[in-house]
Order: structure tokens, then sequence, then C-alpha cells
DNA sequence: GACAAAGTAGAATAATCATTCTATTATTAA
DNA sequence: TTAATAATAGAATGATTATTCTACTTTGTC
């Protein structure tokens, strides 16, 4: 990821810097609102230049989506591997994704809009892609609640109906404490939310 | 609601129908890529006819949205009215919710895609007359959680933050439930995810 | 039947964009 | 230096689409 010469090394930079940008205006306006032109003079590129780094409007947009979730599944997998029993998994699963989103606010937000879209199956392409990828991280908390459950650490649930919900709650904790910053740490959010998933609400 | 001569009664059927219709055909496709000549074509009104009945396409969005969102929120209360309980106004909040959504699917689809928008502050005026009531709506889930920590059923816990939770939990079993449909009942479902939110997942 | 209101078809309007094209200007490697 | 490669500005293209307009038809009311 790092090697190349000069020349192939700054283009790779210029290329991250349009796609940061993007990612901004995508997540500010959404895919529709947000107009190349836009993209062009916030990055100061010129229009003509977008299209030599990807093809189209849908290419760009995707493809920042596909490279922040890859990251975002990298993270969560190698905070999940230095841990060893179901409960510390749940724990570093959510502090690893909290401490991403907090990070990537924008790919959060675009992430929230599209969520939707890739559960059930639209008909692009690009989206399916991303949308394999979505599951395959929603599979991957699937199969550490399935362990926790085989383990006797968790109660016999359904693992799926389980292990979504957790990534929606995680994705509420996390909206909550974006739009009210200031307000404690991330950590202790993170507490909470691993309290309420493993032992509810009742007294 | 039901009154006025037969011509103002027609008028409301049409209305009705052409209301319907964009909701199925914003839930499929998405606001954008939902065109007013599509609309023209399914409902089999004419282009200028639609303009009779709503001042834009935004006008229309909206409208639907918000008339359904009032459906919703007084379906819940009436359901939440009819119980004591901390606990049993829980379990009927999200009965209600599950029904409701069962029977509006492409409303529930809609909504989800909006959700993101409703909880940040758009400049939109229609926008925000919808962000209000669905934050009334939030409101009132976090009522009668904080009624059920003030009595003792519930922990002490952030009353917004694990209200915003129980929405998000009962969106998601909504969503699995509808995408995967014939496989149990509805009332199953419910109980289950009342069983996680109460009791939650460690064995 | 005759006037008024509402509905219709379809064209006209006007604006917006994604994408491509052209001609010009750096930048680089040899 | 020089040929090649990449970047630029900005206009041209081509398509789409929300909205309005016009002229015509239906329907209901008196």
């Amino acid at each position: 990821m790092e090697g190349g010469g000069r020349r192939v090394q700054e283009r790779r930079r210029r290329r991250e810097y349009l796609l940061n940008i993007s990612e901004r205006l995508f997540a500010e306006q959404g895919f529709f609102q947000t107009t190349m032109s836009q993209i062009a003079k916030e990055s100061e590129f010129a229009l003509a230049t977008i299209y030599r780094f990807f093809k189209s409007k849908e290419d760009l947009y995707f493809t920042l989506i596909e490279e922040k979730m890859e990251m975002l599944i990298n993270n969560v997998h190698e905070a999940v591997a230095r841990v060893t029993s179901s409960i510390e998994e749940i724990k570093a699963l959510i502090r690893a994704q909290m401490t991403f989103f907090e990070n990537h606010p924008h790919f959060f937000k675009i992430l929230m809009t599209e969520k939707i879209d890739l559960q059930e199956g639209e008909r692009n392409s690009l989206r399916e892609r991303i949308a394999r990828k979505y599951n395959s991280y929603l599979n991957s908390i699937s199969e550490i609640i399935r362990k926790g459950i085989r383990r006797g650490e968790l109660k016999r649930m359904d693992p799926r109906e389980t292990s979504y919900t957790l990534a929606e709650m995680l994705y509420t904790f996390t909206l909550i404490w974006l739009s009210h910053p200031g307000k404690g740490s991330l950590a202790a959010r993170a507490n909470s939310l691993v309290e309420l998933f493993l032992r509810g609400t009742q007294q």
C-alpha cells in the first residue's frame, strides 16, 4: 500500500484527497444533491481531472464507501483477535467501531444513509459489491454472537437477529454521541452499551 | 375526517390514492429517482392534475410522510393508554408499531431512509415539520422509559439513549421480519424483542 | 341547456447536470 | 531540448425533469 515511486505516490495522495472531499460533500448533502462541479470546485481539481481518477460519479461514491468499509472491517477484526472470551470480543467490537466512527463521522453518515439499501438487494452492480461487503461485516458479528451462545456465555437466541440488533444499538449510541459532543468520553458510552446489550433494562 | 359531500369525499379518495401510489414509488426508488411523470402514469392521473393536489414533488413527499407518521403516533398512544405498568406499556408500544409497519411496509422503508436526516436538522422547512413530529414520537417513547425508571420497574439509565435504542431495536426486528416473511408470527418476534430489551443477552 | 369547476393531454419552458471535447499549459524522463 | 504524459479551464453536448401553459373535455349544478 505504501510502495511506488514519487509519481505513483503523489497520484495516490491526490486520489485520497479527492475521496475525502467527496466524502464530506456526500455526507452533508447526499448523493443526488452533490454535483461533480461542486466536488471539482471544493477539491480545486478540474472537472476533467476527476474523470481521470474515477469513471463516473457513482464510481467515485461507491469506491469511497467500499474503501472505508474495508478499513472498518479490518479494524474490528484486529481488535477482536486480541481477546479471548466472547464478552471481551463484544466489548472490543463495540469499542473498535465507535473509535472508527468517531474518526470518520462523514463515512458514518453515508453508511447510515445507505444501510437500508444495502440490506435489500438493489440492482446496481456497484452497490452490490458493497452490499456483499456489508453483509460479510454483519456476518462476522453474527459469528461472534454464535460463538458466545455455543460457549454458554450468551443466552440461546437467534444469532442473526441479535447481531443485527447489536449493530443497530451501536449505531444509535454513536449517533447520539456524535451529535452531542463533549459530554463524557467515548469509552464510557461503550460500557453503557455493553451493559444494555448484556443485561437489559429491567430492574 | 369522514364528513363532506360526495364531491369532497371523492376528491379525498383520489388524493388518498395518489398518496398511496407515490408512497410505493418513493419507497421502491427513492425521492430523486422517482419522477412526477412516473407518478402520473402509475396513478393514471394527468401530470397537471397532481399539481392540483400538491404544490410540488416535495410537498407530495413530505405530506405523505407526515400523515402516516401521525397515524403511527396515534396508534401507539392508543395502545399504550390501554395498559398500566411500564413493562406492559413497552410491550404495547412494540406491538403497535410492529403491526403498523407490517401494514405499511412502504412507509417503513421511507421512514428508514429519512430517519438520519430527521435527527439532524436539515434546512428544508417541510422536512423540519416532520422532524418535529418524529422527535415528539421519540419523546413519547422516552417518557415511557422515564416513567419506568421513576417507578423502579427499569434500571437507572439515560432515558433518551435508552429510548432511541429501543426504537432502533424495533426497526431492526421489523426489517428482519419484513424481509423474511412467513417465518412465525409477528407477536412471537415482539416477545423476543421485549425479552432482549428487558433482560439482555448474557447467560 | 348553460355556466362553472375540475380534469386532461401534451407541448413548452427553463433549469440542472453528468459527461465529453478542445485547446492550452505544466511536468517529466530521456 | 523534446516527445510524451498529465492537468487545466471552460465550453459543448445531450439528457433529464420539475413545473407551467394552452386548449380541450368532462362533470355537476342551477
